[in-house]
DNA sequence: CGGCATGTTGAAACGTTTCAACGAGAGTGG
DNA sequence: CCACTCTCGTTGAAACGTTTCAACATGCCG
């Protein structure tokens, strides 16, 4: 069943990057090694319950996972930022819809190479199970926000994933990589309620909001114990 | 810490099972080929961010994976049943708690096993791929409900998905695996909330309740609508 | 039988949603 | 430069659904 040879095709070999370590830099933009795809703000990259013949790694920009339910409802699944990897399942068909928040840069990667790829080069393997098992993870940690937590308790937590452990004493700005309604989408809330916690952590001043896109924690401890509950 | 020995430690060789084809009917029992672990109702398997050295597959009973939060709170992550993995996690810890609902047996393998077989046997490596796939997928569908579905919404979803696809017009009969309490966790609602929605469903007859522990579903068609928020 | 865990129901309190109005900023064309 | 429009964000007040707290019912086991 495997003629060995280069049995990699050729448009494959740049998708190798699919793969590479993470937590060693960005990738490296001088050095391209695959094809990029560029795409526009708000396109559809693929859609839920079609048949899924690619994964993708975002490079720049931000990528929504998303479920539309059959009365019109979104829920947001994921957002995927730079080095995030998505449309990694096993299934036929794409588990969500994914689209494209701003303008982003993508890695496109056919499923028949990630196959091959993970039959001739062993260290692809435990990547892929641990991108899997991360995206598991991400998923549980989304349900326990979901299931059970209050939506200052929720708007708290994403604010403090994506200070992504700066846990600093001092002021940290995070860039809003989504608008208010995906915001409000993704921790399941409508998006007056996600203001009005905003409006609450900002009358507290654990927050500043100098622009839209930008959200300053003044006060981590402060958010920390929000997030939790009090 | 590991005397290696021959690759796949004997102990590991009954639990290729693990990976055999499911929907080839049940595990055969008669000539069971590992050891079986039975495990009393209430027990422990492992805890939320301990060590991960084991893997299981549940051959009776049923197991509950949860996340306690940090005031007491607690959500149910997934219901396991008879041929459903959990703990196949490639982190370094668990990402959940693992206890016995009822009386349980379990087939248990080592991690270590686990990556070994996936070196030695290729479709392992599809077989455990397609798990943690699954898994996800359960894991946004749960999302999906909890994010944006109402108390009765989720209630008749639930109940839909134990009845499994049988979506027949004649009524059918769900054994509940869990109690009411452990439902309400799964579902990120109340006890009582639970309760009520459930009391509803049998006051427009769409389903009965002849015990606890059963749910004959008597209109699916009514459920459905339900499930879909009417 | 009592004792205990589990399930059910009621009424008030609470938080989120809904609906509506308004504000701020970016882009366009006069 | 200003008015215009369009999208996005913010705030208020009432409606709604879920939670909370309390009481009671049921089933099981010593």
């Amino acid at each position: 069943m495997q003629p060995a040879m280069s049995r990699v095709p050729a448009a494959c070999a740049g998708d190798c990057r699919f793969f590479r370590e993470e937590g060693s830099g960005p990738i490296d933009r001088n050095k391209p090694a695959g094809p990029l795809l560029k795409i526009s703000r708000g396109t559809t990259i693929y859609q839920h319950e079609q048949p899924a013949h690619f994964c993708y790694k975002v490079v720049e920009g931000a990528v929504r996972l998303s479920r539309l339910l059959p009365d019109g409802r979104r829920q947001i699944l994921e957002i995927c930022l730079p080095q995030d990897t998505f449309g990694l399942e096993t299934s036929e068909c794409y588990s969500a819809t994914a689209e494209a928040i701003g303008d982003v840069v993508l890695l496109r990667c056919p499923r028949e190479c990630i196959a091959e790829l993970q039959d001739e080069r062993p260290h692809v393997r435990g990547k892929m199970l641990s991108m899997l098992s991360r995206g598991l993870c991400a998923a549980q940690d989304h349900v326990a926000m979901l299931g059970h937590q209050s939506a200052k308790e929720r708007v708290a937590c994403y604010l403090l994933r994506l200070a992504g452990g700066h846990e600093s004493q001092q002021a940290y700005t995070v860039r809003l990589p989504i608008g208010r309604q995906d915001m409000a989408d993704y921790l399941g809330l409508t998006i007056e309620t996600t203001c009005r916690s905003l409006s609450d952590l900002k009358a507290k001043r654990i927050i500043s909001t100098p622009d839209r896109h930008c959200i300053v924690i003044q006060n981590f401890a402060a958010l920390e114990s929000v997030a939790q509950g009090d």
